[in-house]
DNA sequence: CATTTAATTTAGACAAAACGAAAAATAAAT
DNA sequence: ATTTATTTTTCGTTTTGTCTAAATTAAATG
């Protein structure tokens, strides 16, 4: 596995590969960017090592092994932003990068260590859920803040958009994952949320909204 | 720098060529396992960049910007090194590999709080000197085991050959260092060494002797 | 000092990964 | 059904790092 076939994996299953769904090469062009042309050489080279489906003018999508691989890689990477945020003080935004890069190196023994010196996490700083060694993904129940009801409550859990600048946002208005959220009210006119976070009122746009996972109390 | 790059100038490095002495290709491509054609397109682009000094058919040697860039990869990777003994319980013979990879991750802010999650440590685990961030090597006054004169005592700082064989041959036979040694006799014939080693009496080779780095208790 | 031997470099070729231009196939529009 | 537009692929080229084989230089030997 190089490097480079790594990344093409990870982004097509980010792009839905895989659920069997066709990626069109556009797609993951544009989500590495990179060229239309180099993906077409790429999705022929990993469908030869049986990791693509891969058929002309209709896209790609992951095989089983294609799956795991693409799991495993996305493990480490989010272990990794654990272990940078947890045991060296990096903050959710500036993990990303770093972990780009870790997540490249080779040793089950090492990502294995790691996993148990952070007692096995499940999420990442960001709220994705970490896949399980055996490529098992523990999916989550939960809403994005902008389709909850009026009045409902909610444990702010992950974002959706894992930008800098959208970390940075949420940092500086002290919203952060294990909030406890409450909708006062939603304004018809642009869709904005009133909300009572930790104690104190605040507004909130429909962007920052439609970006916030939360898990509805029970 | 890219990786080869990076890789070649840590073997110069290691051959001594920090010392403005002239390296030649054959030794360089016998220490990475290469082709000396292939050293020598190295030294012309490394030699470009201002990274060696290289002058046809006399060999490389690392310029002081070539020997600041080995001397942070060769920190990177002897912290790493501490890192995976002490924080993931990895044995002193199986650390080199993966630290092969991690020397080349790339960011300042990841190495720095290695560093000081480690309590800033000087010595890796093999007993090599860990460069500081401004390049500067703490020399050892230490001898070889073989060199030591008979009934002078010393305590055990390092490892020579640091392969596995060896390591693991060191730790079946309870060696390890920080222990405290004294030579009780030398043996003209094959120079084995007679020592006792934390109470123990034992036999050492010349071969094993050689390998083994001892600090003279003054 | 001439000649052999060993080390080193050059030249040409290859593989991986990427790109741009142009051709081919598909999808959309009329 | 045919034209038009868009997407995708093909093909030739580039870069980085490597190799083999041939040529060159330096060293060693008599």
């Amino acid at each position: 596995m190089t490097r480079s076939e790594e990344n093409y994996l990870k982004a097509i299953f980010h792009l839905g590969g895989g659920d069997s769904k066709s990626i069109t090469t556009n797609a993951i062009a544009e989500q590495m960017e990179t060229k239309p042309s180099s993906v077409t050489d790429m999705a022929k080279k990993l469908s030869e090592k049986g990791l693509v489906d891969y058929v002309r003018y209709q896209g790609v999508s992951l095989t089983e092994a294609g799956v795991q691989t693409a799991l495993s890689i996305i493990r480490k990477h989010r272990l990794w932003e654990v272990f940078l945020v947890k045991k060296l003080d990096f903050t959710w935004d500036e993990v990303h990068e770093v972990a780009e890069q870790l997540e490249h190196i080779k040793s089950e023994k090492l990502i294995d260590k790691i996993d148990e010196l952070l007692d096995f996490p499940k999420y990442d700083p960001h709220g994705d859920p970490i896949p399980t060694k055996d490529g098992k993904f523990q999916e989550r129940d939960e809403k994005l803040l902008s389709e909850m009801p009026i009045n409902s409550k909610g444990v702010c859990v992950g974002v959706k958009d894992s930008s800098v600048p959208f970390l940075k946002f949420l940092d500086k208005n002290n919203i952060a994952l294990g909030n406890t959220i409450q909708i006062l009210d939603k304004e018809d006119f642009d869709n904005s949320l009133r909300i009572r976070m930790e104690g104190n009122e605040m507004r909130i746009s429909h962007q920052i909204a439609s970006n916030l996972f939360v898990k509805k109390n029970s």
